[in-house]
DNA sequence: TAGATTGTTAATCGATTAACAATC
DNA sequence: TAGATTGTTAATCGATTAACAATC
């Protein structure tokens, strides 16, 4: 197939496909076919064909995909064969455990500088990395050729610090504050709010004994 | 309209809306329309409307929707008006984290129990809440009458994890580690890893002046 | 009454799945 | 060759959006 322009849908899955052939390498496995991706990850088999075959010929007729070689791919696909530093804005409870992450995310990614408003905590350390103040934020984002950031401020200041990124020239940003961020468009923004995931997942909550079907 | 199977993507919506609703009564205001919704959270107005009337009429021709009486129906949708708790399964950063958010989640959603495998984290506190051992999960689970699991151990001991959490009764699970777990039909499971939604991310990103649009 | 806005039907758009020729 | 599995087209399914009568 090749280019057309390509759905988040798919974008989304290609992490995930990734992450399991990464496990298959691990385990010496050399080749994987669509159907048992399929049921390993819970997806048709035709949509991972579809979505692989978007960016190029991967597999081979009869045999599969060889995993390493799509390993490969997928990484190039993500850009995930180069460096991509990271910056963290909010050294919280919830920014120190994500920055504990970085053995993770390994290789490519990588949190490389962790910023907060909050005097006392600037010049703490969080793993490796020193806190800083936001007025070096601009400075340190150019010298490290940070791209994307994650948020992790509480909700009243997230919309102020996505402006200062933006500003910084930051591309990507993954928010973690409970608030739609206004960004201008070409700025990618992924919500994690997990407050948020929770109640949508109290809905399948099965009706107890009391309350029968319903009207609302 | 009513009833029909709602989808995911309308059940997702709605804890979206409910927490702008919430800010917009926290600042008294008594009414808003779909369009109104739609600009503040960036999306179809119709879309919203038709959201909403899935569960019923809330609205009022010509007028919108009253703040107050939205709030209340789409927290019963959602079941957060009754208590609901949860339980938090690994007690790393991660976990200590989340629970820090039990302010977040207020009135109605709250992790009231916090378990454990590693024995020198059991009977330390996280919190007001004293690390379990996860032999005491399942009896925990049925006197609190638990039915939501947060599973925040590392990826190799999720699996095991949720097996236990299913058969102490569990129905839904937020999982943050970085697997996809195999769970019965009827147990409800939201992917909450943020490793995937930052690698997605470097999709999104510009590309270099190296590198200029593609072959893969 | 005139203006605003809902609830809902119909139209559109997009994503998933089935089916199969090509081929390893 | 026979069996397996891809890449891709066509069919299906579902979700979003437009449009508008009903009505506050």
């Amino acid at each position: 197939m090749k280019s057309d322009k390509i759905s988040e849908a798919v974008v989304r899955r290609l992490p995930v496909y990734l992450r399991f052939l990464n496990d298959l390498h691990k385990r010496e496995i050399a080749t994987v076919s669509s159907q048992e991706l399929g049921q390993r990850l819970d997806l048709n088999p035709a949509q991972i064909r579809k979505d692989l075959a978007y960016f190029g010929d991967f597999g081979r007729k009869g045999i599969g995909y060889d995993v390493p070689y799509l390993i490969e791919k997928i990484r190039h696909i993500l850009k995930l064969d180069q460096q991509i530093n990271v910056v963290l804005v909010g050294a919280g409870n919830l920014g120190q455990a994500l920055s504990n992450y970085n053995i993770y995310l390994k290789d490519t990614m990588k949190i490389t500088a962790v910023f907060d408003s909050y005097p006392p905590k600037i010049g703490t350390k969080i793993n490796t990395l020193t806190v800083q103040p936001m007025d070096e934020l601009a400075s340190t984002v150019r010298e490290q050729g940070i791209r994307i950031a994650i948020i992790t401020v509480p909700e009243q200041e997230a919309q102020k610090v996505a402006d200062i990124l933006i500003e910084a020239g930051i591309e990507a940003i993954l928010n973690f504050a409970p608030v739609i961020l206004k960004t201008p468009s070409g700025i990618r923004v992924h919500a994690a709010d997990f407050t948020t995931d929770l109640q949508s997942l109290a809905y399948y909550l099965h009706e107890g004994k009391d309350e029968e079907e319903h009207e609302y």
